[in-house]
DNA sequence: GGTAATAGTTTATTGCCTAAACTATATGAG
DNA sequence: CTCATATAGTTTAGGCAATAAACTATTACC
C-alpha cells in the first residue's frame, strides 16, 4: 500500500491551539471591516451579527486590532431608535509600498490599506545591463524617497511587495530565472530595499501581481478570471475567488507555454509552437516589420500602434494572427481550469482595439460560449498593475493574518 | 493563500470556535494513525510527539476515536527501554462502500477504511434505455449484497460512494449531464441507495474519482499528477498534493477539449480541434479503420488490441496521431497548471504500450523536462478505479473529520 | 421626563489545551 | 530478586478564548 500522505500540506503545520482561534477571528473581524462596501462603517454590533461572533467577542477583537492600529473608530452613526454605533474602518494612516523592477524600468508606490495611490515615482533605466546590487540599490533610493513622502502626511508603511518579471520563490526571496533581465538564481536583500517595518518585504511574479491587482481595481465584479500579461514573454495569472492559483510549484498560469501549433516555431522554453512564438512582443514586432533591435521596448510599441492606426497591412496581420492564437491558448486554458473570464494586460491591453476581432472569433470557434465577449476585457490598470499588485497583495496578507502586527 | 493556520477551513464561514480546535486535533491525530506506513501501529506517545500536541491531549483525543469506532488498539509494541506503548491503527471492523454507475455496467465494492477490497459484484447491464430509476434500483440490491456479505464477517459499513460518467453537483446529489448515459439534470435519491449508515453516500464524477483512487494505490509515491481518463470522451482529473483541484466551477481538468490542431476537425463540444476528435476513442476506432457500430465498445477495444498486435498499419498510425497530440494536449496543460506527472487511465492505459513511444517524444519536443518518462504512468486499476476511488474519498472525508462519526 | 431600543462592557461559565506531577510497566545491573 | 532507569499513559491545576446573560450607556419618540 503506497502510502502517498495526503497530509503532506499540513504535516508541517502544528497542533490546533485557542491562539489560532484568536488569530481566525481576529481575520473575520478585520475582513467584515476592510471589504465593507466604500463609505460603509460597520459597528462592532453589526461585526457581530455579520459574522456570528457575540458582541463581548467583537468587542475584544476590536480592541486588540485597534491596539495593533489596522483600523480606527470613524464618527457616530446614528440610523435608528437606540444608542448610536462607533463606525470602524482600516487606519488610512497606515500604508504599504509596492514596487516593481522591469526591464527599462523601476517604479515603487504607496497605497493604503484600501488600495488607494499615495505617491509614486517611476524611474526609466534599462536594467539588463546592471547587475542586481545596483538596480536594488537604486530601488531603495526610489522607495525611501515614497516612503518619505508618505511619513510626511503623517502615513506609516508597514511592508512592501516587490514585482519581477520572471519566475521566484518568495518564501526563500529568489529570483529563480528573470531571462528578460539576466537573472537567474538571484538571491535577494528585500529588507535592505525597505528596512524598519513590521511586516517586511514579499517578492511576486509580475504577471502574478498584475493579475492580483485586477481583483480590486477593475470595473466589473467578477474575481475569478485568467489574467494574460503580454510582455516580451507572455505570461499569466490564474485568480479564483479572489486568491491566485499557483499550482503545486507555484508557476501556474503559464499561458505562454500553450502549444497553439504543434508544427510551429522553436519557443525560448526549449518548446516548439508555443503562445510565446507568436503572440509575444517580439514575434509581434518582427511579423509587423518593425526592427526592435534599434529602439527601446516602448518605442518599438509605440511605433506598432502608429502602424496599426495608420492601418499598415503588415502589422494588422501580425495582430491579426496574434489574436487568432491567443484565442486558441485561451480556449485550451479556460476548459482546463474551467474559468469564464478573462483579463488581457500588458500589450495585449494596448493592443486590445485590433486584437480583440480575431481574438473573439477564435475563442468561438475554439470553445463557443465558454468566454463570452463581455468576459474579454482589457486592464484599465497599465504599467503601475504589477505595483498595486504586490502592495494589495501586502495588505491582503496583512488582513489575513492581523496578528502579525501585535508584538 | 491563507492556509496558514490549521483552522483555516473554518474561515469561510462562521466564527472560529473551541469545537474547531478539537475536531482539527482529532483529524490530525487521526491523519498520523491513518497514514502510518503499512505495519506501523504509533502509540499515542509517539502520535504526541509527531504532532506537537501534549501527551494529555493526544490521550483524550484518542479516547473519542475509540468510541467513534474509528480506531481500536493493537497489542502492545515494546522496543527500547520503558512501559511498552499500546498501538493504534484504523480499525478494520468498519468499511465504506464504492458503487459505479458506467454505460455497460454497475458495480458496488466494499473496502475497509485502508483501501482494501472486501467485497466486489459487477453486474453487466445496458444503463443507457433504462430510466434511472430503473438502474438505482439495480444497484442498490447490488450493494445491498455485498453490505450484507460484508456484515457476515463483521464489518460495518459507514457510507458509501457513488461514481458516474458525467458533471455532477455533489452538493445537490444532482447528475447535471451525463451524455452517454442520455441523462440530464436528474436528481438522485443517494439515501435509497445505501440506507441508514452515518455518512450517507457523496456523489463523484467518474474520472475525478478514477483519479482519486491513484492517490493511495499507485505504485510511484507523488500525489500530485493529471489524471487522465480515455472513454469515449477525453476526460481528467487534476490531484494536487492528494487533493482534486476541481476549479471555480467544478469541472477543471477537461483536458479532452485542449485544442491540439487550430485547423482541425469539429468536436462534439462546439470546438475545433480538440484532443477528443483525434484521441477519443471513437476516433482511434475510425483512424484504424475498426467499425465501432456493429459492437460493443469493449469488443471494439479488443479489435483494436488485436491489430495493434499484430502489427496493422492504420491501428498503429492511429495510436501514434493520438500520442503526438495527447503529448501536446499534455506539454500545454502541464504549463497551465504546473504539474510535473501524468497518470494515464481508461483506453489510454489500455493501449499505452504503443501509445507511449509518441507520447513521450511529443512531449520532450513541446514541454522538455516537464514531463520526464519516469513521471509519465499507466493506471494500473482498469475498471475498478472509479469505485476505489469513490470509496476512498470517503474515507478520506471521514479521516478529516471524525467529529462525524460522533453523536 | 419616562420608556423602548440599540450599542457596548462586565462577569460567570464552559471547553480545550498545556505543564507538571503522578502512576504503570518494561529493561538491565548488581 | 531487587532496585535504578526509562518510557507510556493518566490525573490535576491553570490559562486562554469564546459564550451567555446581566449590566451600563446613549439615543429616539411619546
Amino acid at each position: 500500500m503506497a502510502t502517498a500522505s495526503p497530509l503532506a500540506a499540513s504535516e508541517a503545520a502544528g497542533p490546533g491551539t485557542m491562539g489560532d482561534v484568536r488569530r481566525s477571528n481576529l481575520a473575520l473581524v478585520l475582513g467584515r471591516i476592510a471589504y465593507a462596501p466604500a463609505g460603509v462603517h460597520p459597528s462592532r454590533a453589526q461585526v457581530a451579527s455579520a459574522t456570528g461572533l457575540t458582541k463581548a467577542s467583537v468587542s475584544s477583537l476590536v480592541l486588540d486590532l485597534l491596539d495593533a492600529g489596522v483600523i480606527r473608530e470613524v464618527g457616530l452613526s446614528q440610523q435608528g431608535r437606540g444608542r448610536p454605533g462607533v463606525g470602524l474602518e482600516l487606519n488610512s494612516a497606515r500604508a504599504v509600498l509596492g514596487m516593481e523592477i522591469n526591464v527599462d524600468y523601476i517604479s515603487a508606490g504607496v497605497t493604503d490599506l484600501t488600495g488607494n495611490l499615495l505617491a509614486l515615482e517611476t524611474q526609466e533605466r534599462d536594467n539588463r545591463p546592471a547587475a542586481e546590487g545596483t538596480v536594488l540599490a537604486a530601488l531603495a533610493r526610489l522607495a525611501a524617497k515614497v516612503r518619505a513622502e508618505a511619513a510626511g502626511s503623517g502615513v506609516q508603511v508597514l511592508g512592501g511587495g516587490l514585482a519581477v518579471p520572471g519566475l521566484v520563490d518568495a518564501a526563500a526571496s529568489r529570483v529563480l530565472t528573470a531571462p528578460n533581465l539576466g537573472w537567474s538564481d538571484v538571491d535577494l536583500d528585500l529588507d535592505a530595499l525597505l528596512p524598519d517595518t513590521p511586516l517586511g518585504v514579499s517578492l511576486f511574479n509580475e504577471a502574478n501581481a498584475a493579475a492580483l491587482a485586477e481583483v480590486r481595481h477593475r470595473p466589473s465584479g467578477s474575481s475569478t478570471f485568467l489574467f494574460v500579461s503580454g510582455e516580451v514573454g507572455v505570461g499569466g495569472g490564474l485568480v479564483i475567488g479572489g486568491e491566485l492559483f499557483t499550482g503545486p510549484e507555484g508557476h501556474a498560469g503559464e499561458v505562454g507555454h500553450v502549444v497553439v501549433e504543434p508544427d510551429g516555431l522553436p519557443c525560448s522554453c526549449g518548446g516548439a509552437g508555443c503562445l510565446e512564438t507568436v503572440a509575444g512582443q517580439d514575434a509581434i514586432f518582427v511579423a509587423a516589420g518593425i526592427d526592435a533591435e534599434a529602439r527601446t521596448r516602448s518605442q518599438s510599441m509605440a511605433v506598432l500602434v502608429q502602424a496599426l492606426q495608420s492601418g499598415v497591412p503588415s502589422a494588422l496581420s501580425s495582430v491579426e494572427r496574434a489574436g487568432r492564437y491567443l484565442g486558441v491558448a485561451l480556449a485550451s486554458t479556460a476548459r482546463v481550469v474551467n474559468i469564464g473570464a478573462v483579463v488581457l494586460g500588458g500589450h495585449f491591453a494596448v493592443i486590445d482595439p485590433w486584437l480583440r476581432e480575431p481574438l473573439l472569433a477564435s475563442l468561438e470557434k475554439h470553445a463557443p460560449g465558454r468566454l463570452p465577449p463581455d468576459q474579454v476585457t482589457a486592464s484599465t490598470l497599465g504599467q503601475a498593475g504589477a505595483l498595486l499588485g504586490a502592495a494589495g497583495s501586502v495588505v491582503r496578507s496583512l488582513i489575513d493574518a492581523p496578528h502579525l502586527l501585535q508584538q
